[in-house]
DNA sequence: ACAAAAGTGTTCAGCGTACACCCATGC
DNA sequence: GCATGGGTGTACGCTGAACACTTTTGT
């Protein structure tokens, strides 16, 4: 048994999804493989569970070792049981989507297992190893389903961001156009965001006001009932 | 090891929440154990996978060998992790839930691993194994949503039902009243529903009109990007 | 002064909701 | 003939969708 596989439990891995938003596009962190299986493949961040840990955990984990980042949005996908989705033996994978404002973390760019670690669009992904993009497809099925529904959509932005900033993340994740002043009326009806008074500096032109997401009043309206629809 | 654990993938399992809807309330399936651990306790059907299995296809296995019934609705739930939700070891389990027109089926009563095997209602359970209240509880969560945003209740009714029970089939489901113009004009509208030349004879007052679901019209409209909403 | 992006209101159609009466049937 | 449950239509308010011009600011 090679060491790396003491003190974990071997047929149960975790993968994820990370997606950022950049550029008006949607990213995903994928890093190169040092070692085999796989070696020199593209792959999804992932791992084997350690005894004693919880699959969540164990994300959480494998996130912060390879983009250094915690805290973050996680979203369970589903798991993955095909019977030759990796190649040695049988291995039953949980895929989660993390949500990540890209430039607030320095990637970790290579290590043992790791000989490079990069962004790429959705529309120009290399090809993935074993079954990871399958994986990134349900994730992503999952992820416009649930920016529809639930206000994660935040979790792409900076703090404080901007309402074309946050249309034009919608507009990307959905892949078609948003009316300007309907998409404004609704997520300002909703309450849930706090116009504060600064303006987006960073603009060529007009500044824009930021807002921020009202944690404080959405948990409030959960209570009564409230649910998220665009 | 014993005999039972030969063949089988010792730490991932699957159990599943049986649904059935009968004299207007929703029923779950349970059997009392044989064996230990947890022997004379009410548990979900579940067990472990074998080596080469899908979970989906252990799932099925395993309700076949429980109801005696194959080709149903069945929908995952998720994953459940807990470090000591086994007593013995640890063993990662799989959910779903199931839906059941339960008097179409013969039940098989007792077994090498059964006492008993039963029908509960909702609001009577016993005391369940390990976490099988908590796999229940997200279980019927997840239905509840389904039901709302999916054509599935029928599958918790005969092929022929009429309006009234479909109604009366959502109201316990949700647990709130419908309006009985409102349901039928929404549902109706939808085309989703065939309507037969028969009557309900068994009705003890004024006989009703009996339908079908069309699924034929619904695979036809999934494609024109129908999304059914109750 | 001009180009580019921010910001703002109104109208209309369709849908969800509330609501009350007649009909068929078994007893 | 009466009690029980099946079946039907309309009016109103809200919300989603379409749509164009003014304001700000950097160059």
């Amino acid at each position: 048994m090679p060491h790396w596989l003491k003190g974990v439990i071997k047929n149960v891995s975790t993968d994820c999804v990370i997606f950022g938003f950049e550029n008006s596009s949607l990213e995903i962190l994928l890093y190169k493989r040092a070692q085999n299986p796989s070696k020199g493949k593209w792959a999804l961040p992932g791992g084997f569970l350690k005894q004693g840990e919880l699959i969540e955990e164990a994300a959480r984990r494998i996130l912060k070792d390879t983009t250094g980042v915690s805290d973050i949005y996680l979203e369970a996908v589903g798991v993955f049981d095909d019977l030759d989705r990796f190649p040695s033996w049988r291995v039953f994978t949980i895929g989660y989507y993390a949500l990540v404002s890209p430039h607030n973390y320095k990637l970790i760019i290579s290590g043992t297992y790791t000989i490079e670690t990069k962004w790429f669009r959705l529309d120009e992904l290399p090809e993935l190893a074993w079954d990871h993009k399958h994986i990134l497809d349900i994730a992503l099925q999952k992820l416009r389903y649930r920016v529809l529904h639930q206000p994660v959509g935040f979790e792409l932005l900076n703090k404080k961001f901007t309402l074309p900033q946050l249309q034009n993340l919608y507009e990307v994740i959905l892949a078609r156009q948003l009316d300007k002043r309907n998409f404004r009326k609704k997520i300002i009806g909703m309450n849930l965001l706090k116009k504060l008074n600064e303006k987006d500096s960073n603009n060529k032109r007009r500044a824009a006001y930021l807002y921020k997401f009202d944690e404080e009043t959405y948990r409030k309206l959960l209570e009564r009932g409230f649910t998220f629809e665009l």
